[in-house]
RNA sequence: GCCCCUAUCGUCUAGAGGCCUAGGACGCCACCCUUUCAAGGUGGAGAUCACGGGUUCGAAUCCCGUUGGGGGCACCA
């Protein structure tokens, strides 16, 4: 047995893909990477009241999607790989039982016969004491052979795993030196409830040491619950994996990262348009940085840099606006062929929404791409700066039509002069002139002089008619895109919004 | 309440005793570019390195304490 590296993640399918598990899966995907390991995915659904098949295909596709599939485990709802299985939990009770059984049959644990009402009575009398949490110990004491006996007569019992006395030492690649003392771990582990099904604590350290998991890297949040697992892994007689605990992922408050408090689940940022480049690059630089001025990075030169020895102590708060700047970043680094397939279902979807009159084609999205790509922070964002290129008819604002150093008449007086400028200089369907001045811009510049106009003002009066926006992508290009008729309906319509204001 | 972790600009961070009158990035402000919005460029404000004691010729960096923040303490994961 040489020392490959073996890590995991062990998500929940109690909820979506969150953003925090996102992050350990990616740290543990690096770890394995950097270190020539192999990195695992591992479903914990011990939880049947709270876990889904829909919770669990969403985390499945998730990781896919982030690029943090799994080398060896679940990989989607009917693919396993591996030969260390089964990998999520649910198939696993058997082993789970056999492992309780031979904890039991050595003394190491106990039937606890206290039922949840006495349990929460010992709780809240010692809460009430402002002493901490801990079982009593009350079954610890019963003979073995009585309690057989009892179970054996149908009595509903649960497995607790016996704490035993004296310091735990936790070695953390993060933290260093970590000593707890097992009287802090709150008495007996109950590990297979009185239904037999077996508890998260148990599970977790049962897997990880089937599956020969050397390396736990894992939420700061598990730190105070390590020496139960340490406990565990002593009692099953197997060596111990090394722990790393990353720092939290922390919402503005600074309290642990809650979908109550941020938006969490990744399909959400998926569905903004948020890139998975962006994720995680932002991810990885959240607790953890290159040691160098080194910011944006795709994932081959993070893997490369990797280390836990630069691992920050400390929470993070996750920011989303720097998210949004990066995500810009990578939005620019993207080739045309890339941009466009990865707008074309923002597209579909606002289509399908009717947020546009119909949808776009590769063509159109395409002629799009220069005059937006260093305009939007997020892929969605690239609807409403163009959907009036898709739109049939436009609700005129006179607000907007009226640029603020003139009047309603003014405006009115300028899109009449310019139109026949308009329906001369544009030609049905032009693509948009990219380098070449353009001499309908000129035409209108020469009419602002002479008016008295300033040309920005003008140019203002125009967009807002064709575009019906104050933002929009260059005017020229806008319009050309638009097509002479368009652009001609929508200044006609403009001019008689204004003339009825 | 008990236990554990933690502490550099608003935020993410560099910093592993002298290179620090603390560097970068996001955000913010100003200017430049400019038909709008962005992007880009330049500059600026912003941190008594939580506080108090030590150790040392010398501390953001080491030690102790205090305070603040966080996490954990289930027949949840």
């Amino acid at each position: 047995m040489s020392g490959e590296v073996r890590v995991r993640i062990a998500p929940s399918p109690t909820g979506p893909f969150h953003i925090g598990t996102a992050r350990t899966a990616l740290f543990n995907l690096l770890y394995a990477r950097a270190n020539g390991g192999t990195y695992i995915v591992r479903v914990e659904d011990t939880d049947t009241a709270r876990s889904t098949a829909e919770h669990e295909a969403d985390i499945l596709e998730g990781l896919r999607w982030l690029g943090l599939e799994a080398d060896e485990g679940v990989v989607s709802a009917n693919e396993e790989r591996g030969g260390r299985g089964p990998y999520r939990q649910s198939a696993r009770s058997a082993r789970y039982a056999e492992v309780a059984a031979q904890l039991y049959t050595a003394g190491l644990a106990y039937y606890c016969f206290c039922t949840s009402a006495e349990l929460d009575a010992e709780r809240s009398a010692r809460e009430k004491a402002k002493l901490p949490p801990r079982y009593s110990g009350r079954c610890a004491g019963i003979k073995a052979e009585d309690a057989a006996r009892r179970v054996a007569a149908g009595e509903s019992a649960a497995l607790r795993f016996r704490i035993r006395p004296g310091v735990v030492v936790i070695d953390d690649l993060v933290r260093g030196r970590v000593e707890i003392d097992a009287e802090a771990l709150g008495g007996d582990l109950v590990i297979l409830r009185a239904d037999g099904s077996p508890l998260y604590h148990f599970t977790v350290v049962v897997d990880d040491a089937d599956m020969g998991i050397t390396h736990v890297i894992r939420g700061e949040d598990h730190l105070s619950n390590t020496p139960k697992h340490i406990l565990l892994f002593q009692a099953l007689g197997v060596t111990l994996p090394k722990f790393a605990h990353l720092p939290l992922i922390l919402n503005p408050d600074r309290t642990k990262m809650s979908k109550r408090k941020s938006q969490t689940a990744i399909s959400d940022y998926r569905a903004e348009g948020f890139l998975k480049e962006a994720i995680i690059n932002f991810l990885a630089l959240l607790g953890w940085s290159t040691g160098s001025e080194d910011e944006v990075l795709n994932v081959e030169e993070i893997q490369a840099r990797f280390s836990l020895e630069h691992v920050q102590k400390a929470g993070a708060v996750f920011d989303r606006t720097r998210l949004e700047w990066i995500n810009g970043q990578w939005i620019r680094r993207l080739t045309h062929e890339e941009l466009l397939a990865r707008l074309r279902p923002f597209y579909d979807q606002a289509a399908a929404d009717g947020r546009i009159g119909r949808p776009a084609t590769d063509r159109e999205i395409a002629a799009l791409l220069p005059l937006i790509r260093e305009r939007i922070p997020l892929l969605s964002s690239a609807i409403e700066l163009t959907d009036f290129l898709f739109l049939d008819v436009l609700r005129h604002d006179p607000g907007l039509l009226v640029p603020k150093r003139w009047e309603a008449a003014t405006a009115c007086a300028a899109l009449e002069a310019a139109r026949p400028l308009i329906a001369d200089g544009i030609g049905e369907g032009d693509a948009p002139l990219l380098d070449a001045p353009d001499p309908l811009e000129a035409k209108l510049r020469t009419l602002a002089e002479e008016q008295g106009w300033k040309a920005g003002d003008l140019f203002m009066a125009l967009r807002a008619a064709a575009t019906g926006r104050a933002a929009t992508p260059p005017l020229f290009d806008s319009m050309r895109l638009l097509g002479r008729a368009a652009v001609l309906t929508r200044i006609d319509q403009a001019i008689a919004v204004l003339r009825a204001a």
